[in-house]
DNA sequence: TGGAAACCTGAAGGATTATTCGTATTTTTC
DNA sequence: GAAAAATACGAATAATCCTTCAGGTTTCCA
């Protein structure tokens, strides 16, 4: 897949007056108001700005282009269930496997909560997925899994560990993702998660966890 | 997450002329090529036209839209894609956890040989993502796996054998399709196929297959 | 062979959008 | 309180793109 010349995304300038930083508080709200309403289809710089109530230029001037305040409100998203995954993760009243099926729950729960503006994001994903800041950030919580993996297979070689880890990471952002999709009740959450949780939990006992 | 009116995406005007059939080809194939050099982003039906070596008129002629083109292509690998699987699924002589092993390799090598184009009709989905055409479609693979699914655990109550078989289903095509976003090597293919089939595996014995 | 049907053409219309920049306003600093 | 710095404004620009349609060409059929 060819991806074209990944624009610069970082953060034009930082605010320096408190007007300006609220500002750019309303315009990251509205860009969310927008992309959950409109869609990522019609998700124009001109419209997050006029939600805002702001003019174009002020957007501009926070923001050196629209990918990157697609990629501010991923980058947002992303820490925030960063934390509370490892959170979780590094939980040790629990059994490894406790924690999976906690971290399924709390993770799908989550991305269904806000479906609308997770779906658009995602819609949009091509217009900054290639910024070298969204690489960086997918590393940092790679090592809260592997420690969590070494604790439960210690016996596993590396290498399977390894691959085990990246597989049920994938697994569980994208089938999230998809599931977020629909709308979805209470219920079909809970055992959506619940058959999530048995399978990771089933692969992990197949390859070695006694628990 | 908010979709804009679904446009029709049948097709036009069926071709009735060994020319007019020819011209659907070389546009199809056109499109594919630019979808996969160009990325989902610069997809236009003018640079399709060009491709192909016809003009823009013509290929309206044919698709009443952008979008019907889209989902054209999409519905073909679809095709293609089902008819494959379905074929394994139903192997006799085949155990069913081999069947499933089998599967997955063919379907992860499939994803992976034209990755291009189809990262790129994936960027492209919200075009023509909610066709009800697209709805119909996907009902149909259903049958084969719940066929596949009866056979294999013939103990377990419809609804966990009905929402294992989804789970499945969904977890092979969204990893896939995600995993297939980077080059991959041979060997690479391999690991990746048979951790998935090893977690599908460990999940059907746990819910009672025996072999 | 002639007319009808099918087919092909591609310039132009109409719409949308990302981004800039000259100017106006507000805040800070001294 | 005045100059400087920071901020805010929004009409205008330039580019791109989807789709149409009036008019020409080819194929079919009687």
């Amino acid at each position: 897949m060819i991806q074209r010349p990944s624009p610069s995304i970082s953060t034009r300038k930082q605010p320096k007056q408190a007007r300006a930083t609220e500002l750019v508080a309303a315009i990251l709200q509205a860009a969310a108001q927008v992309l959950a309403s409109e869609g990522a289809q019609r998700f124009t710089t001109t419209r997050v700005a006029e939600k805002a109530g702001v003019a174009v230029g002020s957007l501009y001037q926070y923001f050196p282009n629209k990918a990157a305040l697609l990629f501010r409100l991923q980058s947002d998203e992303w820490r925030q269930t960063t934390e509370l995954l490892c959170g979780i993760l590094e939980d040790v009243q629990l059994s490894p496997l406790e924690r999976i099926r906690t971290l399924v729950h709390a993770f799908i729960r989550s991305e269904c909560e806000e479906a609308a503006v997770r779906g658009a994001l995602n819609d949009a994903a091509p217009l900054y997925r290639d910024a070298p800041e969204a690489r960086e950030a997918r590393a940092t919580a790679n090592r809260t899994v592997e420690a969590f993996m070494r604790e439960t297979l210690p016996d596993a070689p590396d290498s399977g560990r390894a691959l085990a880890g990246e597989l049920i990471v994938k697994t569980l952002s994208t089938v999230g993702a998809d599931f977020s999709e629909k709308e979805r009740t209470a219920d079909e959450i809970e055992a959506y998660s619940d058959a999530l949780a048995d399978m990771f939990c089933a692969y992990l006992r197949s390859l070695g966890h006694r628990g």
